[in-house]
DNA sequence: TATTGTTATACTCTATAACTATA
DNA sequence: TATAGTTATAGAGTATAACAATA
């Protein structure tokens, strides 16, 4: 994409729900620009990290935390095992479960993929002071509806 | 999706890109469960909102301002087109350029799109007070960078 | 040379529907 | 009956690369 930065045009400029879709592209778009070419997408550098929080973590669990479809949940599962950063093991508790885990070669792009994340979210707040960051993620959770952990 | 809210897991608690990306995935979400059958996507109704509004205007125009690529608004035109929402005459100034108009079905769509991203946003903004709303476009504007029109 | 549109191509994310195995 | 995973399928959005026509 060319970096153009263009006005916001009148009317659409009073809808809430395009300044996020702006702003999601915005931080999309500069993740992959900065880190598409060595590092996994944003969305799966989440279920990595996710899997690397929780150990044997269900798929349906996940996407309930990321608010994904069980379906969606399977695409992306898939991607990461085809590229083996992760593998599905057979729960022995509940036989209808795949406990998930990450491969050696996943701890390692994880641990890549955590330092681009840092980086792109130097970029992302250096705009926001610290109580703005607080507010704003407070604004953007009563929307997404998760409750933060006590 | 099922309905189920879930708690935002730790560690990408923090990440503030993770806020926007859900954010962004329940108003997406919302959306197109809501008056997915009934209208254009998001994307496809801020096309035809621009045209509406800017008659003639060409497909780099709208791109930028919407901030997405060349090839990336060629799709989203070329599928208006073939639904016969709009349509592209070539500039009598400029040969280069498509000057973009809606067709008579494309006035309709827009019109009942119109009134779906009305109550959509009436949804969406009904969790936040005047004032967090002006707050919450100003902090979102830092991170996408279009300015309002004066 | 630069701009606009175009085509070809590829990948990610999203979801619905229906099916299997298990609880 | 309900849950977890799966497969098949489809659509939207995103982009890069290269080319043609025009300025």
């Amino acid at each position: 994409m060319p970096d153009t930065v263009a006005d916001v045009p009148p009317g659409l400029d009073d809808i809430l729900g395009f300044h996020i879709r702006l702003a999601h592209g915005a931080v999309y778009r500069h993740f992959n620009e900065t880190f598409g070419t060595i590092v996994p997408t944003q969305k799966q550098t989440s279920v990595l990290w996710l899997v690397s929080d929780n150990p044997g973590i269900s798929q349906i669990d996940i996407a309930r935390l990321l608010q994904i479809d069980r379906a969606t949940m399977m695409a992306i599962t898939n991607t990461l095992t085809d590229r083996n950063l992760m593998e599905r093991r057979t729960s022995p508790i509940d036989r209808r479960r795949q406990a998930l885990h990450l491969t050696a070669a996943g701890v390692t792009s994880l641990t890549v993929a955590r330092a681009a994340v840092a980086a792109h979210e130097v970029w992302l707040k250096s705009r926001f002071t610290p109580e703005e960051q607080v507010q704003l993620v407070s604004l953007l959770r009563r929307i997404h509806g998760g409750q933060a952990d006590q």
